[in-house]
DNA sequence: ATGTATGGGCTTTTT
DNA sequence: GCCCATACAT
C-alpha cells in the first residue's frame, strides 16, 4: 500500500474521503502511528470509532504494523497499550460521564439498559398518562391543558394508537434535540373552502349532500363531517371520486369529477388544521412524559444509549463547570482521529466540536507551548446508511468547510479513489451502476450522495453474476433456493485469488468460510435458513437477534443477577416485568412504595413473591445453576418459554452458568461475565451446529459494514422498502431540528418536508447497494424475485 | 380504456 | 391497518 505523504504530516488537519476498499483503516492506523512517531504519547491521542469491533481491530492493525516497522516503539507501546484511547463516541462519553459524574449529579455507577428491551418507556408512559389524567382532573392543576389534549387525542385514535405515537418520539429522541413542532403549511385553506362551497352550491345533488358544510368554517366540524359521506366523494383507494358510488349518475361525469376533488383537497386542508393542532397537543405530551422518563431513570440509576450523547452535549454547553470540563479534556488530549465520519450525526460532532472549540479559536494555550493540536477525519459520504439513527451525510460537508475556514492552509481535503479490495470487473460494475445512479460533481441539493470512480489496483478481474427469478408461484422460496445450488456449486471452485510469495494473485478453492450472503432486512431470512439446511449448507446468521437479546435470556439473567446481587434494582425490575413473574406496573408500583432502600427488601417487605427471597436465601447453599431451575420449575418458567429453541436457550444458559461453577468461578465473576456478554454479542442461538468455522455467513449489510469476503451474494434485490411511512419524523438539519407529524399517507405525499425526506431515504437506499456490492473482494452474485416493474435495487441496474 | 371493489400478504436497518 | 394485484363495472 503507497504511503501518501501528505495525509500523514501531523502539522495538518485532514479529512479524508476515502471509499470502500481503499484503505481506511489502514490510513487512520498511519496517521495514529505518525503520531506516536513524533514522540506524542497514546495518552494524547484520541480516536473515536463506529463499533468496538472497529476499535479493537485499529489497535490491532497500529500494533501489527509496528511490530513489522518499527519493533522498538512497538515494545514502548505495548507496553502502555492500556493509554491507548480508541473507542465508539458512546464509550468516550461514558467516560466523560463517569468522570463528571459528581458535576452532573449522577451516581457514578449507573448502568446503560436499552428501554425498549427493559420496558421503561412502557411503563414510564403508562404511568404518565394515568397521571395526567387523575392529576389534571384537579382543579387549578397545571396538567389540566395535557390532560385535555389526552382526552381529545383519546377520544380521535385508540389509547393505545396513542401511545404508539408519542413511544415514536422516545425513538425519535435519539442523538438529537428534539425541537418544537414544524407545523404543515395551511395557508392554502381558505381557496380550498371557497372552490368547494361554490362547487356545492352550483349543483342541487350536491346541495343535498353537503348542505351543512356550507356554513361551517371549524375544520374539526368540516372533516367530521366529511367523513360521514366519504364514500360519496372518495374511492377506497382514497381519491376523488371520478364515477359515482352505485350506477345512478346524478351529473355529468365532469362536474361530478371537479366537485370531488374540490371536496377532497377541502379535506385535506381541514386535516392539516388539525393535525397541527395534534402535533402541539403530542409534543407537549411528550415532553412531560420525557421528564418522567427521566425521573424514573434517575430512580433506576440507569441510563440510555441516548442519553450518553444528550447528556454529554448538556455537559459541554450548559453545565457551570464546563470550562473546568474543557480544560480537563484539552489538557489532557492533542489529537482526535473519528473514523466513519459520515455516520456521525449532528449532535455528536458538536460534542467533538465542542471539545476541540479552542484548538481553532486561537484562545487555547496549547500553541504557546509548542504544541500543534490536529484533527484527523476518515469516511465517504456513499456509506452512510445510519440515517435512522440520525446520521447526517450533511456533517461531513459542513465539517470540511468549517476547517476549512478554522485551519486554513493547515488543512488538508483528500479525495481518494484507488480500489484495493474488488477485482476490476467489480469496480467497473460499480463504477458503472453508481456513476448513473449517484450524483456528479457539486450541482443538486446536499443531500444527493455524490459518486467518484473507482481506481482498481488488483490485477485480477473478478466476477459479478446475476440471478433473476420470475415472479410468481413460491417466488421467495424458489430465491433461496436457487442461491443455495449456486452456493453448492461455487463451493471447492476456485473463485477467490490469493497473493503467493511473489505477490501474485493465484486462484484457489473457497470454502463456507469465504462466502456471505447479504440482506437489506431480515424479513425474509428464514427461508434462506430453511434452503440452506434442505442443502446441507452449514451457515451462521450473525447478529440475527442474537442470543443475550432473546426474552427468555433476559430474564434469566435478570433472575441470575438478582440471585447474585439482590441490591441491583434494575435487575429486580426486569425480573419482575418477565414472563417468569407476570408483574404489570401497577403491581410493581406496589413494590416501590414500601419503605425501604432497594427493591429487593421492599418486595420481601409485602410478602409477596416469597419465590425470590426463597431463592436468594440459597445462593450460598447450593450451586446457582440449581437455583435457577428450581426457580423455572417454581415459576412455571417451562411454561411461559415453551417453544423450542426458547427452550434450549434456557438449557443453554444454565448449562454456561454450570461450566463457571465446576471451574469454581466466584459469583462476582459470573456476573461480570454475563454483563460483558450482552453488549458484544455473539453467541449463536443455542442447539445450531455453528462451532464449525466453515459456515456460510448470513447478515444484514448494516452488519457487514467495514468488512469484506471473497464471495459476496446480495439477496433479494426485488425488495423494496417502504418510504414515507413514519407519520411522526424527525426533521433534522444543520440549523434546526423539528418535528413533523402528519398521520394522513395521502397528505404526507404532497407536504414538501416529507417529500424531500423520502428523496433522502431513496438516496440511503442507494448508499445501502453501495456497501453491499463494495464488500465483494473476488466474486459477486446479484439475486431477486424481477419483474418488468425492476422493483427494489433492481431499478438501480441499466 | 378507465375507474372501483375485493381479498391476500406483509409490516427495516442498530451503537 | 395499508399496499398491490386482480376481478369486475361502466
Amino acid at each position: 500500500m503507497p504511503i501518501d505523504s501528505a495525509i500523514y504530516d501531523i502539522t495538518k488537519n485532514v479529512i479524508v474521503a476515502a471509499p470502500a476498499g481503499s484503505g481506511k483503516t489502514e490510513k487512520l492506523s498511519r496517521r495514529y502511528i505518525a503520531l506516536l512517531s513524533a514522540g506524542i504519547g497514546p495518552e494524547r491521542i484520541l480516536a473515536i470509532t463506529f463499533t468496538e469491533k472497529a476499535a479493537a481491530e485499529m489497535k490491532d492493525r497500529i500494533l501489527r504494523i509496528l511490530k513489522n516497522e518499527n519493533p522498538e516503539l512497538y515494545k514502548k507501546i505495548k507496553e502502555k497499550i492500556f493509554l491507548m484511547r480508541i473507542s465508539t463516541i458512546h464509550s468516550f462519553c461514558l467516560s466523560l460521564l463517569k468522570r463528571f459524574a459528581f458535576e452532573l449529579n449522577l451516581d457514578p455507577n449507573f448502568e446503560i439498559v436499552d428501554p425498549k428491551d427493559s420496558g421503561i418507556i412502557d411503563s414510564v408512559l403508562a404511568a404518565s398518562f394515568t397521571g395526567i389524567i387523575e392529576a389534571g382532573a384537579g382543579k387549578n392543576s397545571g396538567l389540566a391543558g395535557l390532560r385535555r389534549g389526552l382526552v381529545e387525542l383519546n377520544s380521535k385514535y385508540s389509547w393505545s394508537q396513542v401511545k404508539k405515537t408519542v413511544e415514536k418520539l422516545f425513538m425519535l429522541r435519539p442523538s438529537t434535540l428534539v425541537g418544537k413542532p414544524e407545523l404543515l403549511d395551511v395557508s392554502g385553506f381558505a381557496v380550498a373552502r371557497k372552490t368547494a362551497l361554490e362547487g356545492i352550491s352550483g349543483h342541487e345533488y350536491f346541495t343535498g349532500h353537503y348542505g351543512p358544510l356550507l356554513n361551517e368554517k371549524d375544520p374539526e366540524k368540516i372533516v367530521y363531517f366529511l367523513n360521514t359521506q366519504r364514500e360519496l366523494f372518495l374511492t377506497t383507494a382514497k381519491t376523488a371520486r371520478k364515477l359515482p358510488p352505485k350506477e345512478k349518475k346524478p351529473l355529468a361525469r365532469e362536474t361530478y369529477g371537479k366537485v370531488n376533488e374540490a371536496l377532497l383537497e377541502l379535506y385535506r386542508a381541514a386535516k392539516k388544521l388539525i393535525f397541527n393542532r395534534e402535533s402541539v397537543m403530542f409534543y407537549e405530551i411528550f415532553i412531560y412524559c420525557n421528564e418522567q422518563y427521566f425521573t424514573r431513570k434517575k430512580e433506576l440509576n440507569v441510563l440510555d444509549f441516548n442519553d450518553l450523547e444528550y447528556i454529554t452535549y448538556c455537559l459541554l454547553n450548559d453545565n457551570p463547570e464546563v470550562d473546568n470540563i474543557l480544560f480537563a479534556f484539552d489538557e489532557q488530549t492533542d489529537h482526535v482521529l473519528l473514523d466513519e465520519f459520515q455516520d456521525t450525526n449532528f449532535l455528536q460532532w458538536s460534542i467533538i466540536n465542542k471539545l476541540t472549540e479552542e484548538w481553532h479559536s486561537g484562545l487555547g494555550s496549547k500553541r504557546d507551548s509548542g504544541i500543534n493540536p490536529t484533527m484527523f477525519i476518515v469516511g465517504d459520504e456513499k456509506q452512510s446508511i445510519y440515517g435512522f439513527r440520525n446520521a447526517n451525510v450533511e456533517v461531513f460537508d459542513a465539517a470540511a468547510r468549517e476547517m476549512k475556514k478554522w485551519y486554513g492552509n493547515s488543512f488538508l481535503f483528500q479525495q481518494v479513489s484507488e480500489n484495493y479490495r474488488c477485482g476490476s470487473d467489480i469496480t467497473g460494475f460499480v463504477n458503472g451502476v453508481f456513476s448513473r445512479i449517484m450524483a456528479q460533481g457539486i450541482n443538486g441539493p446536499k443531500w444527493r450522495t455524490r459518486y467518484e470512480r473507482f481506481y482498481p489496483k488488483r490485477e485480477i478481474s473478478g466476477k459479478v453474476e446475476i440471478i433473476e427469478i420470475p415472479k410468481g408461484g413460491n417466488e421467495n422460496t424458489a430465491e433461496a433456493e436457487s442461491v443455495a445450488g449456486r452456493i453448492k456449486e461455487l463451493l471447492e471452485k476456485k473463485v477467490k485469488y490469493i497473493k503467493n510469495k511473489e505477490n501474485k494473485e493465484l486462484p484457489e478453492k473457497i470454502t463456507g468460510a469465504d462466502i456471505a450472503v447479504l440482506l437489506r432486512k431480515r424479513t425474509h431470512l428464514a427461508d434462506f435458513e430453511e434452503a440452506f439446511e434442505k442443502a446441507g449448507i452449514d451457515y451462521v446468521v450473525i447478529n440475527g437477534l442474537g442470543f443475550y437479546q432473546q426474552p427468555e435470556v433476559i430474564a434469566l439473567r435478570a433472575l441470575l443477577f438478582t440471585l447474585i446481587e439482590p441490591s441491583d434494582d434494575l435487575s429486580v425490575y426486569l425480573l419482575l416485568k418477565s414472563p417468569l413473574l407476570k408483574q404489570n406496573e401497577d403491581e410493581i408500583f406496589n413494590f416501590i412504595a414500601e419503605a425501604g432502600i432497594f427493591l429487593y427488601e421492599k418486595i420481601c417487605k409485602t410478602g409477596k413473591l416469597s419465590i425470590i427471597r426463597e431463592h436468594v436465601l440459597q445462593v450460598n447453599e447450593r450451586p446457582l445453576s440449581h437455583i435457577l431451575e428450581s426457580f423455572m420449575e417454581k415459576a412455571e418458567g417451562w411454561k411461559a418459554f415453551f417453544e423450542p429453541q426458547r427452550a434450549a436457550n434456557i438449557k443453554k444458559f444454565i448449562e454456561l452458568v454450570q461450566n463457571f461453577e465446576t471451574e469454581g468461578s466466584s459469583l462476582q465473576d459470573i456476573r461480570a461475565y454475563f454483563e460483558e456478554r450482552v453488549d458484544a454479542d455473539e453467541e449463536p442461538k443455542a442447539n445450531l451446529s455453528t462451532e464449525d468455522t466453515d459456515a456460510v455467513k448470513i447478515m444484514t449489510v448494516h452488519t457487514a459494514k467495514g468488512l469484506e469476503f471473497p464471495v459476496v451474494f446480495f439477496v433479494r434485490m426485488g425488495e423494496e422498502v417502504r418510504k414515507n411511512r413514519d407519520s411522526i419524523r424527525i426533521n433534522e438539519k444543520m440549523e434546526k431540528t423539528g418535528i413533523l407529524y402528519c398521520p394522513d399517507k395521502e397528505i404526507r405525499e404532497q407536504v414538501p418536508e416529507y417529500i424531500e425526506l423520502a428523496l433522502k431515504e431513496e438516496e440511503e437506499e442507494k448508499r445501502i447497494f453501495y456497501v453491499a456490492v463494495t464488500r465483494a473482494r473476488d466474486y459477486l452474485v446479484l439475486s431477486g424475485v424481477r419483474d418488468e416493474k425492476n422493483k427494489g435495487f433492481w431499478k438501480y441496474l441499466a
